[in-house]
DNA sequence: CGACAGAAGCGTATGCTTCTGTCGGTGCGATACT
């Protein structure tokens, strides 16, 4: 360690400052390993648990870095709690958030904090970054770093509900290209490669943490009657330990939970979108500070709890996907203590689910904004002028130049302008935009249907999810409905292990005649399940695919492509 | 797709069935009001 070598020790120096500056006196290796990647402008994903430390992987290179740090974060909320957890001293990076909350003079400040470089952090929200004045106040700044956090809201908010998430490309491009890095909780490889697609991401390299939590129990229970579901979903958020959150399929469900629980006198609250901000945050904190037993949540509770004691979550209906259940259920038994995840599901709840997944822009919105920008073909509008044209709302446009974009049938350029990309006519255009839309819609179906075959697999369950998500979990498990009581492998009830499962191991890359190309997910017991890029998942009999290389045929093995397993 | 509410039909008072329509989850930002 002479004093005249250079310092090409990054890691004693990303060391140094995560304890001088922040307080950490020891990073992990994966937090290591993604911050050196950052530092060296590599474009990165990083998959890791809530409570990890995602954030100090940008947070720390925020202080070296030569430009300002960009933070694309879905609520406010969390933007907050994020600046608030940064720490005082000279070297700290300063942080500030640039929202609708702020007035006219309160943005200037901030903006200006960014241009002198008090503040390194600047969190937006991705609605921020469709506006050209943010990108080019952004450009003018040139940030060193582009981060995408809750990077799963790429893939399961974009494509209706928050189509900005799916302008973030463009809002990259258009801010200078910096390296992009990518963080989430929870996300299964079709997850991750559509994450790095739709983000433009170059090259990226993937860092995946392990997923299991075993200390968490596994259970579903099937009911084909409403009335004994209810009983069941209350009894046991009665007599479980507590804390715990019981997740509704719909905010008046919440609300009946929520009243059953209260007049058994438990400290209950129903939580949901349609209450008052004030009332939302009062049983946030209440919760968190264990005033709350039991929250009774739609799917709007959860994003930005870290609370390290929650003893159980019980999901009333069944989950839209795999990933939202798994993400739902990583909020209890933090602490590494037993916890407890039952799913009470009745075969109907695949109705409601299946229609929120069909919510893109119809044929008529696509072709309103396909003729649109036709007309302006030789003055082309921007998102704003579309929609004055066509009277959609700004998400509704958004969602139908994204879909038209994916058919290549326009291109947004870098001013914002939105032209015709290609010969197509407007109709043309629409329909091959709508087509586009039926496979994603076919794509959300069948991740709903994922989600019953985890309810319904009679091997293990930990073993069925772990594969989901890509990570392989040899025999059983131990801890959870299906293995109790045959850990001994006597497998009594569960349909027999195929013997041409080993052919195809998880991340196994395949070619079906129908549906194209995909990876195997998880092998369970006699079937194995696929994604198909084209189709979504699907769930192919062993029986009915093995040797039979005209039907499904093997194209690569696994482990030479990280982002398969 | 399915739950639920309210209306209609039945045929003369009440309550049952059938039909029809509506609703169902996530948040930002901008705007209109107190």
């Amino acid at each position: 360690m002479g004093r005249e070598e250079p310092r090409t020790d990054r890691a004693g120096l990303l060391r140094e400052t995560a304890a001088e500056v922040f307080g950490w006196d020891t990073l992990l290796p994966e937090q290591l390993t993604a911050m050196e990647w950052v530092l060296d402008g590599r474009d990165t994903l990083v998959v890791m648990p809530t409570g990890s430390g995602k954030s100090a992987v940008y947070q720390v290179p925020a202080v070296l870095l030569p430009g300002p740090v960009v933070v694309v974060s879905p609520l406010l909320a969390l933007q907050r709690d994020q600046i608030a957890g940064l720490p005082d001293g000279d070297r700290a990076p300063g942080a500030v958030a640039v929202n609708s909350d702020l007035g006219a003079a309160a943005t200037e400040e901030a903006w200006a904090a960014v241009g002198r470089g008090e503040a390194r952090l600047l969190y937006l929200s991705p609605e921020q970054l469709a506006k050209d004045e943010v990108l080019e106040r952004l450009a003018a700044v040139r940030p060193a770093l582009f981060v995408v956090d809750e990077a799963q809201c790429v893939s399961s908010w974009g494509h209706d509900f928050r189509p900005d998430y799916l302008r973030l490309e463009q809002a990259v491009r258009r801010v200078g290209g910096p390296p992009v890095l990518a963080l989430t909780a929870t996300a299964a490889a079709p997850v991750r490669r559509e994450i790095a697609e739709r983000l433009g991401m170059r090259r990226p390299r993937l860092l995946v943490t392990g997923f299991d939590r075993p200390n968490i129990t596994l259970r579903v229970h099937r009911f084909l009657n409403e009335d004994e579901r209810r009983l069941a979903v209350v009894e046991r958020a009665a007599t479980e330990p507590k804390p715990g959150i019981v997740y509704a399929g719909t905010r008046k469900d919440s609300e009946h939970y929520a009243r059953e629980l209260a007049a058994l006198g438990l400290s209950a609250e129903a939580y949901h979108a349609g209450l008052r901000a004030s009332e939302r945050e009062r049983i946030h904190d209440a919760f968190l500070s264990g005033t709350a037993d039991v929250v009774v949540a739609t799917s709007a509770f959860g994003m930005g709890i870290d609370k390290e004691d929650v003893r159980f979550v019980l999901h009333a209906s069944l989950p839209g996907s795999l990933d939202a259940y798994y993400q739902e259920i990583g909020r209890c038994g933090r602490d590494g203590r037993p916890a407890l995840a039952v799913l009470h599901y009745r075969s109907e709840d695949t109705g409601m689910r299946a229609y929120f997944a069909g919510r893109a822009p119809g044929p008529e919105a696509l072709t309103d904004v396909a003729q649109a920008v036709h007309e302006h073909r030789s003055d082309p509008a921007d998102l704003d002028g579309l929609r004055e044209d066509t009277g959609l709302s700004r998400n509704r446009v958004t969602a139908a130049v994204n879909l038209l974009e994916e058919a290549d049938a326009v291109a947004t350029g870098d001013d914002g302008e939105v032209r015709p990309a290609s010969g197509l006519s407007p109709e043309e255009a629409a329909e091959e935009a709508a087509r586009t839309a039926r496979a994603h819609r076919r794509t959300e179906r069948s991740r709903v249907e994922m989600a019953r075959a985890y309810a319904e697999t009679t091997g293990c369950r930990r073993r069925f999810l772990l594969g989901y998500f890509g990570e392989d979990h040899p025999g059983r498990c131990g801890n959870c409905d299906l293995c109790d009581g045959r850990q001994e492998e006597d497998g009594s009830e569960e349909r027999p292990v195929h013997p041409a499962a080993a052919d195809y191991p998880v991340g196994t890359e395949v070619r079906h005649e129908q549906w194209g190309e995909g990876t195997v997910l998880s092998e369970d017991q006699d079937r194995i399940t696929v994604f198909f890029g084209q189709a979504g998942y699907r769930t192919l009999a062993l029986e009915a695919v093995a040797g039979h290389d005209d039907l499904l045929s093997v194209l690569r093995r696994p482990g030479e492509d990280r982002w398969a397993g």
